[in-house]
DNA sequence: ATGTCAGTACCTTACTGA
């Protein structure tokens, strides 16, 4: 299986091009971030067309998630357990939930497609949620993997967090006055460790940005950031057998601002070496 | 060049969010 996460920045305004990469990279899975729009205006007969089925989650102009999958996307879910809400600066879990994540159990891997919180700035109510949001990502996933301790389980998307200092390009993102570098934001992206996930990509890929601003000739002079990642259980982080980070994506006419993350799976079966091969 | 982009409504321009 290729699995692919992506932060489209609309799905409306450039789906050729996304769909155009996912049958040239032969993507099986592509979950994507800020499809900025609702169902009922996603493109899905373009999807279709190129053989996948798709289940987008969004409620208005912001946000907005989606995964096509080659393969059928079943038990569909629009939001993890105690997801907090967000509306007019107050955070909590009376405020009406946002379009941030969507999942499915695609060929036996459980797939979250996840837009975590920008956080605006650190003294934004938004920040606040945003720390909320991922110790309740925390939280679920924990639970998750206590039950289902085999589960192949992907964390995939756009966290909003520059884990390490190598991972911030952009000499306008500085600590103690930005989001996305802050240690409580760090704090909460690592603790996710302690759930049962870890970065599966890093480990093949040590360096390099997946955003870009489209301000300030960024991209030009590489002043990317990494955000965007794919976090997988114990199950998943031992099928991966490659991965890349497809930065050509950030060329080109109309881009994204952020570029796809690829990783690649061997689900079959492993050999049990415990078990003696008593036939031949 | 405080150097961009997307979506919406106050819609040929201003606003929000990123």
């Amino acid at each position: 299986m290729r699995l692919a996460t992506w932060n489209v920045n609309s799905i409306r305004a450039r789906v050729d091009r996304i769909v155009s990469f996912a049958e040239r990279e032969s993507i099986d899975v592509l979950a994507m971030q800020e499809i900025k729009c609702k169902p009922e205006q996603f493109p899905y007969e373009r999807f279709e067309a190129a053989g996948y089925h798709v289940e987008a989650h969004g409620l208005n102009q912001w946000n907005g998630v989606a995964i096509a999958s080659r393969e059928p996307l079943e038990d569909v879910q629009h939001a993890f357990v105690g997801m907090p809400g967000f509306q007019k600066g107050h955070v909590g879990d009376d405020a009406p939930q946002e379009a941030r994540a969507i999942s499915a159990l695609i060929g036996g891997v459980r797939v979250w497609s996840l837009y975590v919180p920008n956080g605006r700035s650190l003294n934004d109510p938004h920040y606040q949620y945003k720390l909320r949001w991922l110790e309740a990502l925390r939280e679920a996933t924990r639970a998750e993997l206590a039950a289902q301790p085999d589960l192949p389980l992907a964390l995939v998307g756009d966290f909003n967090i520059i884990p390490f200092e190598e991972d911030n390009g952009d000499p306008d993102i500085v600590q103690g006055v930005s989001t996305h570098v802050s240690q409580p934001e760090r704090d909460a992206f690592f603790a996710l460790e302690t759930a049962g996930v870890s970065d599966v990509v890093r480990p093949l890929i040590p360096s390099g940005f997946t955003y870009w601003d489209y301000q300030r000739l960024k991209f030009p002079r590489n002043q990317g950031i990494r955000i965007d990642f794919v976090l997988g259980s114990r199950a998943l982080a031992d099928a991966v057998t490659g991965a890349s980070i497809a930065r050509d994506e950030r060329k080109g006419e109309a881009p994204s601002d952020h570029v796809p993350v690829v990783v690649d799976l061997d689900l079959s079966p492993e050999d049990d070496d415990d078990v003696p091969m008593i036939f031949g």
